[in-house]
DNA sequence: GCCCAGGGGGCTC
DNA sequence: GAGCCCCATGGG
């Protein structure tokens, strides 16, 4: 009988492997990973957002949606003239609502976003990279605090805005390391997420791109239903292959 | 017409 | 604290 493992790993991951350094087995196969998608892909260049306010409004936008919504809402904003702190914290609820309705859930969102620029000018004047001093773990509890800003969405904030080395996880992260066989599916945000940065240099560009790859090989071949095993790139390391 | 797509909050027990 | 529901558009 082997004891379920609480850290949401498959517990045959480091079979025969014993006399190796299981972080360094582990991190030599992240890269592998890693490699193999840049190899596919080349660098992606995330995250896609001109300035780091752009940034933040993406990462709240993109909640449970797809990118190409959020670019549309993100270029309607953007004509609205409300891409700028003060625009859009001075602008009316529908106003922006208007804006971002491809985005879907289109009223929360706005409730999130003035959530968001309300503690910004009252705790930081209005100055994002006021906050953005901050260090890494207080940032993250900070933005924790923020009705609407979760895991994922702090997490984004402070890899692509604050520039602070944090690996963001999502549905796609969970998804393809289940099917890799790496991760169990009941495994949690945070036990991805440690997964991750105990094995990996903590870089920032290096977690930008990897997470940037991840979301690539998601959404072009790793849907949940009749994903495309054939054309992706991964799927001689994955066992999932339908 | 149906299904699904990069989360998070709120409620119940 | 797990398990549910809600939000609610647009593309395939």
């Amino acid at each position: 009988m082997s004891v379920p493992r609480e850290d949401g790993l498959n517990s045959n991951r480091n079979e025969g492997a014993d006399n190796l350094n299981p972080a360094e087995n582990s991190d030599y196969e992240l890269m592998h990973i890693f490699n193999i998608m840049l190899e596919y892909f080349g660098p992606r260049g995330w995250w896609p957002g001109e300035t780091i306010f752009e940034v933040c409004v993406g990462a709240i936008l993109t909640q449970s949606v797809s990118w190409k919504n959020v670019m549309k809402a993100i270029g309607n904003l953007k004509k609205a003239g409300l891409l700028e702190f003060d625009d859009m914290y001075m602008a009316s609820d529908e106003v922006i609502e208007q804006c971002i309705i491809p985005a879907m859930y289109y009223r929360m969102k706005t409730k999130k976003l003035k959530a968001f620029l309300r503690h910004v000018a009252e705790k930081h004047n209005g100055h994002l990279v006021k906050m953005f001093t901050r260090d890494r773990d207080s940032l993250r509890k900070e933005l924790l605090g923020i009705y609407g800003i979760g895991p994922e969405t702090a997490d984004s904030i402070i890899l692509y805005a604050a520039q602070k080395p944090i690996f963001v996880v999502d549905t796609y992260t969970k998804r393809i390391f289940s099917r890799l066989g790496i991760f169990k599916e009941e495994v949690t945000y945070d036990q991805m997420q440690d997964y991750f940065m105990k094995r990996l240099y903590p870089d920032v560009p290096l977690y930008n791109e990897y997470h940037a790859l991840l979301t690539g090989i998601g959404n072009r071949f790793c849907s949940i239903k009749k994903p495309k095993c054939i054309e992706c790139p991964l799927n001689e390391k994955c066992n999932y292959l339908v």
